[in-house]
RNA sequence: GCCGAUAUGGCUCAAUUGGCAGAGCAGCUGAUUUGUAAUCAGCAGGUUAUCGGUUCGAGUCCGAUUAUCGGCUCCA
């Protein structure tokens, strides 16, 4: 048989080999270094005996498949050290992730103390270095055997494997035997370095109805200074984590009596929530031909009858009174939707009047479950641009490519664009009830979004059973520090629910016509914004977003009459002005004044005041120097009409 | 909602087996005028998250509640 090499050499065998027999050929190295294999194509175990012409690739640890593999024995290891240090623990299952690995246990939850002893004892079972052998057995006997070996959860995991499948086994060392698919390393010996990094709770199989286990994230790499320097990479990215940089820099906080999801914004916070907020408003109206509503945060219970709310999702909101004993009932409202509808019925639309757009700064409330909140990327109530299209058929492909736009304006502004994926949510056919309208209608749509991104040349990925119950949409997520990914910006196609409440324009014919409906926002929400844009600049704002721009640092009583002048000439360049007339420990203010990223920092002295030249410190202009006040003004003044840099780029990308 | 951890002054942290709640920084007052991690002196700041229990005595032990954090689940 012929053997094709990823480098495109062969190697010729006249009998079957298993891959691991072949890596040693290649050479000696490349076995030590192999972790699983690909034959044409298929990821699969060194065990794997060839005995055809084939395609093969041994991958290792520097390959990603490799590298789970490599992730997913020392997962093995992790269990069969729980399994020596609390033999009554049920083992569930243990797969490796982005970032490592875990394991679900049925045991009592355990504390760090407790994961450093399972460490110990990974440690261990690794420097004893036993072989991984891998079997298989009929499904029969498979589940016999893990009956007998009184796991529960193993012989449900066999029941529900499909009919045709194989069903494999690993063994390690003495006794320790998991279903696995695998892919495996041939030793435990080669894990090098790993290290566990927390235990929580976990759902059996991803479900709340069934058990909650114990679960181990763990991490491991191929060699000690990799993983430091990923357990350091943790402890820096906390360093950004908008919950506690935003706390720090007193952009937010939360009381507990005021409660849960519920943050406050305090007055550096809402500077820069109102800038965005101006911005994005005239922007919209001035540029992008919106006109803007300002519509009720409540309404009666009736309204969410029709729209289908209080049906499909009375949970979610937020009731006032009480259906029993009152006439009326009131909920806060979850989405600004039917409340621009009605503001669109109040009058008869002719086919000349659409598009029309809608925009409101819309406060919203969605009362959560008590156990998801955090920080301000999910709270109970947020403010979001939010705003729907009326629009004819003819023209929604237009102005979906518009909506998308803008959205990338926004981003592109903001410095963001580069850190966002899209994503085409589709809905699921296979549980239809979920959704409003024909197969043929959100097929058709899910095409013209298909279409509209690949016209823009926008990378996307398609998630199934992610659209809204009225249409297909687009999403564009980003990840926060953690690799959480949450959705700053959607883009709704509604062919559906202008029939729901009864819109329509009439046509050239004399017709009633329903109209489309886009549901959008531009920048999203703007807790949601805030946190991303305070992780993505690590609190250090470009300028025109700054909560303060300068704060003057005197040193000297005498320069008071001096600090008057200087402070109006700043306020006329719309600049926030801290002025503090104690003189000394300066060197302790101009740290604080960085710990707060507040990009320029004036120090003046006497000597300075007298000549009109102040000592200028500040990230942008260099670490130091001295500048007439009238250059470092203009300096400010310019990067804060430019927006930022950023802004010039996104000029030269629009056409 | 579920599993676990945590809660002491504005901030960072102490407080021995249950035995007088303390320090540094920030703040305030006065003195000092020396330009980039710290001048000097003094003052003030606390019902130890809240409520209840055990005890002669609770920051410490027990229970409940609230909030925060790490996960799970959820996110129309």
């Amino acid at each position: 048989m012929k053997i094709t090499l990823k480098d495109g050499s062969f190697k010729e065998y006249d009998h079957a080999m298993a891959v691991i027999d072949i890596a040693a050929d290649i050479s000696e190295g490349l076995a030590r270094m192999a972790c699983a294999a690909e034959v044409n194509g298929q990821v699969t175990d060194l065990r794997t005996v060839v005995d055809a012409d084939c395609e093969l690739n041994i991958l290792t640890v520097k390959d990603k498949e490799g590298l789970a593999a490599y992730r997913h024995t020392c997962s093995h290891v992790l269990a069969e050290a729980v399994k020596n240090l609390y033999p009554e623990a049920k083992i569930a299952i243990g797969p490796s992730i982005d970032n490592g690995f875990y394991y679900d246990f049925d045991m009592a939850p355990l504390s760090r103390e407790d994961l450093d002893k399972i460490e110990a004892e990974m440690k261990k079972i690794i420097k004893k270095g036993a072989k991984l052998e891998r079997f298989t057995m009929p499904r029969k006997e498979a589940v016999k055997y893990m009956e007998e070996r009184q796991e529960p959860y193993k012989v449900e995991l066999i029941q529900d494997l499909p009919e045709d499948a194989e069903i494999s086994f690993y063994s390690q060392g003495e006794g320790f035997t998991d279903l696995c698919a695998g892919p495996h390393l041939m030793s435990t010996k080669s894990i090098k370095a790993f290290k566990l990094i927390s235990s929580s709770g976990a759902y059996w199989r991803g479900s709340e109805k069934n058990a909650m286990l114990t679960r181990i994230y763990g991490t491991a790499f191929a060699k000690k200074e990799e993983l430091e320097e990923y357990l350091e990479y943790l402890e820096n990215i906390k360093k950004r984590d908008h919950n506690k940089l935003g706390r720090e820099l007193e952009l937010f906080t939360t009381v507990d009596v005021i409660g849960q999801g519920l943050p406050l914004l305090m007055p550096k916070g809402q500077k820069i929530v109102q800038t965005l907020q101006r911005w994005i408003e005239d922007l919209e109206d001035n540029e992008w031909g919106y006109v803007r509503t300002k519509t009720p945060l409540m309404a009666k219970s009736d309204l969410y009858k029709i729209s289908g709310h209080w049906d499909h999702y009375k949970d979610g909101m937020f009731v006032l009174g009480d259906e029993e004993t009152d006439k009326e009932v009131f909920a806060l409202r979850p989405m600004t939707c039917p409340f621009q509808y009605y503001v669109y019925k109040a009058s008869q639309k002719s086919y000349r009047d659409l598009p029309i757009r809608y925009g409101e700064t819309s406060t919203l409330f969605r009362n959560e479950d008590s156990g998801e909140m955090h920080g301000l990327t999910r709270v109970r109530q947020f403010t979001i641009s939010e705003g729907h299209l009326v629009v004819r058929p003819d023209q929604m492909v237009e102005e979906f490519k518009n909506c998308l736009a803008l959205a990338k304006h926004c981003l592109t502004t903001l410095g963001l664009n580069d850190d966002v994926t899209y994503h085409l949510s589709k809905w699921d056919p296979e549980n239809s009830e979920k959704y409003i309208g024909d197969p043929e209608v959100w097929n058709e749509t899910e095409q013209h979004i298909r279409e509209v991104l690949t016209e823009l040349e926008i990378p996307f990925v398609e998630d199934v059973g992610e659209a809204a119950f009225y249409g297909p949409k687009v999403d564009i997520n980003a990840k926060n520090v953690y690799g959480k990914e949450d959705t700053m910006i959607t883009i709704q196609w509604d062919a559906l629910l202008a029939e729901q409440f009864d819109m329509y324009y009439i046509d050239q014919n004399g017709e009633k016509v329903r109209p489309y409906i886009i549901h959008r926002t531009s920048i999203g929400c703007y807790e949601r914004t805030l946190a991303w844009l305070i992780e993505k600049y690590e609190g250090a704002f470009p300028t025109w977003l700054c909560p303060e721009q300068v704060r003057i640092l005197p040193i000297s009583e005498k320069y008071l009459d001096y600090a008057d002048e200087l402070e109006k000439a700043l306020k006329a360049a719309r600049v926030a002005v801290t002025t503090d007339r104690r003189s000394e420990k300066i060197g302790y203010k101009i740290r604080e004044a960085q710990k707060q990223k507040v990009p320029y920092m004036l120090v003046v002295g006497q000597k300075e005041a007298e000549e009109g030249v102040v000592s200028v410190r500040s990230r942008f202009l260099g670490d130091e120097g001295q500048k007439p006040l009238a250059d470092f003004i203009a300096a400010i003044r310019a990067e804060i009409d430019n927006k930022t840099i950023r802004q010039v780029e996104v000029k030269q990308e629009q056409k």
